[in-house]
DNA sequence: TTGAAAGCGCTAACAA
DNA sequence: TTGTTAGCGCTTTCAA
């Protein structure tokens, strides 16, 4: 009754105003209000205010999915993790998420446990949602078969993942690299015979960094011992069980470790501090995944090489708007790994 | 020239194949063809099966945005956790986005860390977006600011997380029935003087769980020692340190320790084992929050109280599915804990 | 059984 | 400077 002009969400319940009640309320043309909001084309600037004085109270917000009917994209992304979120995951999604929002642009994440089915399910809803782009994660940085390409081809970049098709374009970190330094840095310490315990070798990761590993340690010129590579799993059971084999009973061990991850590195140090042997003092340990919470609680805190899952993240942000905007990239890049210092190779007090 | 009635996709070459083209190639009407792809309607079967044939043929899938432009519903939500991802956000979503999917639903994923600007910008997003639903989630369970009523009364569930309104609906896990759990379990293995080691005060769930281990030991008879509730840190550290105060010279030491996560409990029952106290043998200890790869991998295994936050995630999926189909809930609800029995709260090989 | 046309909310081209 | 109108891709009356 004396609510004059009701508008289409009042009649609805539902959807909020329309650009048609802002122009009805502002007492001008639709189209005129379209321009006084988006700051486009000439305007008389009191028509525009109360335009915009109008929208701002009864609180219109353009409807996203009527604009992108008009424009060729549609402001969203798909994220599909073909394996579960998980602690690598994680930060790599942060960091996209991050960057897609600075542009405007949302995300949908979709999981599809190891389910082909599922993914297949995923795909097809994110392609009725006409998304301008794919990022494809797992939880581990084995090849996966390539997603088929897409309607419209729409770009994907696989992240921690990788594709079986050289035409995708997969980032990756670099575990040869990463290992390598790793190797290095004890070699600097001044170790001579490093041990390499690791993971499945049924994992692309566990063979590279043995590479890593390998190629470091005869750079210096020192030819791996034989029995000092050894993959299992990557528990902390492992690490302690390496120990043992490397230790007990022998005349001589090894001065340092290089553990495939943080978990196996935690379960030696333990193992070694059981023992009676020092760390760092006998034996260097540096771990890897840079997993925070576990490496910071090991006794000594430990050494690891971080993957820089961020740094992945928005590198696959970069590419992925690229080729949105209409950039062609391909093949399989890897990104730097970096160390993070501990007690564990470093003398006490020096490092945190 | 071979090339037939070109389609919209082929002109644009961007978005795909639209219902005119497949009207066109069917060689139909625009409204039969739609009729024929939804399955309502009477038509005459050959004419469907060509019409899906031919849809079939040039890939042809439903712009959603754009009949989300009919329906009231857009068929997305949206969830934001305020305060990052992590370990207990994960497990909810996982359990959000499946139950979703199954409803045809796609999943906006923001955050926004701890940063009420960007919160802002986010919401504002997924309004643009017209989700028909929104979750709020943080990384521990205290009260927030609620969001402000949303643009059409979209509704909002806040899970792991509440807002200080009592017309918002949260969904919690029960810290204090998680702790009473845990103290009962220790109860009846027979232990008469269990500690509680647990975390800051300042946190809710902390003066929950303390509340419930209370509670537990008063209905058993038996006066909480005043020594015996020690808040700290969620450090493994501090669960050694608490050990070392509770243990170090007393006469008189717990037989059952109830600690306020895994990582406390893991500290514990470390430096337990190194005075060469047995557990569980002379002390039982049960953690919280479930931990699995910490649960597991420490020695002995703990026992946990779970939060069930899988089944919080469900929860909070039906919650606001029935709230989208126009139920109104309010209040904070807590949803069960369970125990998880592992070896450090049960004889060697009873429990794995 | 099929076709034509209006309209969901918005933008942009063209008229006035 | 402002209004009118034709779509964007789809669904849904209402006619034929």
């Amino acid at each position: 009754m004396s609510n004059d002009v009701p508008t289409k969400a009042d009649r609805t319940g539902r959807r909020g105003p329309t650009i048609r009640d802002v122009a009805r309320l502002a007492d001008v043309s639709i189209g005129t209000a379209s321009k006084a909001l988006n700051a486009n084309g000439r305007l008389r600037p009191e028509t525009r205010d109360k335009v915009r004085r109008v929208a701002q109270e009864i609180g219109y917000r353009p409807n996203d999915m009527a604009q992108s009917l008009h424009r060729t994209r549609s402001m969203t992304v798909g994220i599909i993790s073909t394996d579960s979120f998980g602690r690598f995951t994680l930060p790599i999604f942060q960091a996209l998420e991050e960057q897609f929002a600075d542009q405007g642009i949302a995300v949908f994440m979709c999981n599809a446990t190891d389910d082909p089915a599922r993914e297949r399910q995923h795909l097809d809803q994110l392609l009725g949602k006409r998304i301008d782009g794919l990022v494809v994660t797992a939880r581990r940085s084995d090849k996966r078969p390539a997603i088929g390409p897409l309607a419209n081809n729409i770009p994907i970049v696989y992240v921690f993942s990788q594709a079986d098709d050289p035409d995708a374009l997969s980032l990756l970190p670099d575990d040869e690299g990463g290992a390598s330094l790793a190797t290095r840095h004890l070699l600097d310490l001044g170790r001579r015979r490093i041990a390499h315990i690791t993971g499945p070798e049924r994992f692309e990761a566990v063979q590279l960094r043995h590479r890593g590993y390998d190629l470091a340690l005869r750079d210096a010129g020192i030819a791996p011992h034989p029995g000092d590579y050894l993959a299992g799993s990557w528990s902390e059971e492992w690490g302690r069980d390496a120990v043992a084999r490397l230790f007990d009973g022998k005349a001589e061990t090894p001065d340092g470790l290089f553990c495939g991850n943080d978990q196996i590195a935690r379960g030696a140090a333990d193992a070694l501090r059981e023992r009676g042997i020092d760390v760092p003092g006998r034996v260097a340990i540096v771990g890897f995944d840079n997993w925070e919470v576990l490496a910071t609680a090991a006794r000594p805190p430990l050494s690891s090489i971080d993957m820089n899952l961020s740094a992945l993240g928005r590198e696959a942000g970069e590419r992925l708007l690229a080729m949105i905007g209409g950039a062609r990239e391909t093949g399989v890049r890897r990104l730097p790994c970096t160390l993070v210092i501990r007690n564990s190779s470093s003398p006490q007090g020096t490092a945190k």
